[in-house]
DNA sequence: GATAATACATACATCTATGTATGTATTCAA
DNA sequence: TTGAATACATACATAGATGTATGTATTATC
């Protein structure tokens, strides 16, 4: 990790940019035409600077997909709201991302090849709290009330999935019942705030 | 639709093992692998069978995710609830099985392929109403209480999409959590119930 | 019963992705 | 400064999928 030496930083960046082109390829074309060849071609690199960082496609996956969760957990609103409808808020910012979809794509791939679905759990938990790891964790444990918190936030969690594959199959754009949908969850997550405010 | 000679019977027959072993790719390993090639394999039947029956693979997709939707419709519920908790439990009846599995990977595919995705809105509304849908109509422009039971309807659509996609990617069997959110959906559900009663 | 259409199978050419080996320039380490 | 390692590019062989043309047996039509 110590990026003293010119290789090391370029060699990062190198990466950076293959990972990208994946993402941005993802999004554009799906996963079923996110080859190494188109990868190389959007970063403007050779299948040899692809072979050599990533001698398994697998493991550009796996970074692919680690980027994109850092990149929706960087989505940060102010916590001018109670806890529930902040990770709500915040967790909703995330998902409408054009990025989301390539961590669907991703999921499913992972759960259709062996190799790429085997490396992932390795390296990360699958399941890992895309939308208040933090907040999840601090809970877990705490005895009175925390099982309430996390049926509310598991299902607020869903929910907001649902949401978010209905963007990615869609235009991107909201669907018509969206908000109806925010408004219910917003309800739910006001009420356990107020709740935990006695 | 007159299937008085043999040639159509035998016809819609082999389509049909087509459509069957489309949609047994899709669940086991995925809409990437899933080309003619193999769909052929598991049918046993030759490419230039395919190739008669649908010239053009996305009518291959399309009769295919069709074929889902009316299997997965024919999954019912006994109505001894009330009518939004039994669309809540018909509809996880439905999202749990695997062929939902399909599903997800048909609505991203033909958000990736062009002539798919075309050819899909052409033949069915791709929103149409997984969950229950002579209800949502029904309900439609009935004035007062409609919008309360769309917004319901929606939300426990949302959440179920959800889990659904999480069972499609995880083993298929249910995620640690789902039985939380299922309560609490469950429990939105009978209280929107007791309020149609009075 | 002859002819045409249908329901497939077979065959070949092409295209695209991948595996892999090797080449080359740059950088590092002594 | 010189050898070695790194960071790529290039090249070729292979494999699997598709496009398409043609062959053949069965069925439908007259």
């Amino acid at each position: 990790m110590h990026k003293e030496n010119l290789n090391d930083t370029r060699s990062s960046a190198t990466k950076a940019r293959l990972v990208n082109s994946t993402i941005e390829s993802l999004i554009e074309i799906g996963f079923t035409k996110t080859t190494g060849v188109e990868v190389c071609r959007r970063a403007q690199l050779t299948r040899g600077a692809l072979n050599h960082h990533f001698p398994d496609f697998s493991g550009l996956l796996v970074e692919t997909l680690q980027s994109i969760y850092l990149q929706l957990l960087e989505i940060k609103l102010p916590l001018d709201v109670g806890l529930m409808e902040h990770i709500l808020l915040e967790g909703h910012a995330r998902i409408i991302r054009p990025e989301f979809k390539a961590v669907i794509e991703l999921w499913l791939a992972s759960k259709n090849d062996k190799q790429f679905g085997l490396r992932l759990v390795q390296a990360m938990e699958l399941g890992s709290e895309m939308f208040s790891p933090q907040m999840v964790l601090e809970h877990k444990n705490q005895g009175v009330g925390s099982k309430e918190f996390e049926m509310i936030y598991r299902t607020i969690s869903e929910a907001l999935i649902g949401i978010g594959l209905g963007r990615a199959i869609g235009e991107g754009e909201p669907l018509a019942h969206e908000s109806m949908v925010l408004h219910v969850l917003q309800g739910m997550a006001q009420t356990y705030d107020h709740q935990q405010l006695t």
